[in-house]
DNA sequence: ATGGTTGTTTAACAA
């Protein structure tokens, strides 16, 4: 089972562009990050005609998250528990029904700058939310993903300058620690950890050429439980969209579970 | 230090 990331950056503007991705990758499930759309807005129609299942959890404007998925879904999680009057659409998760069953999360993290301020308090506070989500998927040992933007650079290895980030809110020991914290309660950060791990970025700027001069930052991941990591096959990230007609700044991270 | 770009929405805001 092939399940893959995007951070999309506004699906009106990317329709084209996802459905050629989709075409051409054809992942069983794809999790969606910045849809800017409401859900009666989200156009299903052309996404369910490649064979995908949508589900979606939007707002005007901004952040919003969706499933697609070639598999049946159940137990649809729209919001990451812990605060039900947090307004801002960020988590989506469901168990996939393949041959064995997996529960996927798609995750769009807070930004969190300016930092410090209250934008970053608010990531701050998101990632304890997050901890709390993910302690109780291993504690009921579940084959389970959580894939999406974090919005974190783990490591200065993950930079093209991390000298340029130091002050930024995806950058500062705090939102890195809260970063370790959550992975090292026995997760396995996929596109680091394995040996077919590429070695490529997941974000370039759109501003000052920064594709051009891959000046880019690994801000997408996708932690496994145990449970998930010992089916692990394989895994990548489709650098390569980046340079085509417009673009979302983010591009497309997978990873192919033996499921 | 500033400005550089894009998307949603139409004046900013978010990234």
């Amino acid at each position: 089972m092939k399940i893959a990331s995007f951070n999309i950056n506004g699906i009106k503007a990317r329709l084209p562009a996802l459905l050629t991705w989709l075409s051409e990758t054809t992942p069983d499930v794809a999790l969606l990050q910045e849809i800017k759309s409401v859900d009666a807005a989200f156009p299903r129609t052309e996404i369910e005609d490649l064979g995908y299942r949508v589900e979606t959890h939007g707002q005007k404007g901004f952040n919003g998250v969706a499933i697609l998925s070639r598999l049946p879904l159940e137990d649809v999680v729209r919001g990451l528990p812990g605060d039900p009057d947090d307004p801002q659409a960020r988590w989506i998760e469901a168990v996939v029904v393949g041959r064995d069953a997996v529960r996927v999360c798609g995750l769009y993290l807070p930004n969190g700058n300016p930092a410090p301020g209250p934008k970053f308090d608010y990531k701050l506070a998101w990632m304890a939310r997050l901890k709390d989500r993910a302690t109780a998927l291993l504690e009921a040992e579940e084959t389970a993903v959580m894939a999406g933007d974090y919005n974190i650079i783990p490591q200065a290895e993950d930079a093209a300058r991390p000298e340029a980030w130091t002050e930024d809110a995806l950058f500062r020991p705090e939102a890195r620690d809260a970063f370790r914290r959550i992975q090292n309660l026995g997760f396995t950060d996929a596109l680091r950890a394995t040996s077919a791990a590429p070695e490529t970025y997941t974000f370039w700027d759109y501003q000052a050429g920064a594709w051009d001069r891959n000046d880019g930052i690994r801000i997408d991941h996708a932690l496994l439980t145990p449970r998930a990591a010992d089916r692990l096959l394989d895994c990548g990230i489709d650098a390569e969209i980046r340079g085509r007609e417009k673009p979302s700044d983010h591009v497309p991270i997978w990873v192919e579970l033996d499921l």
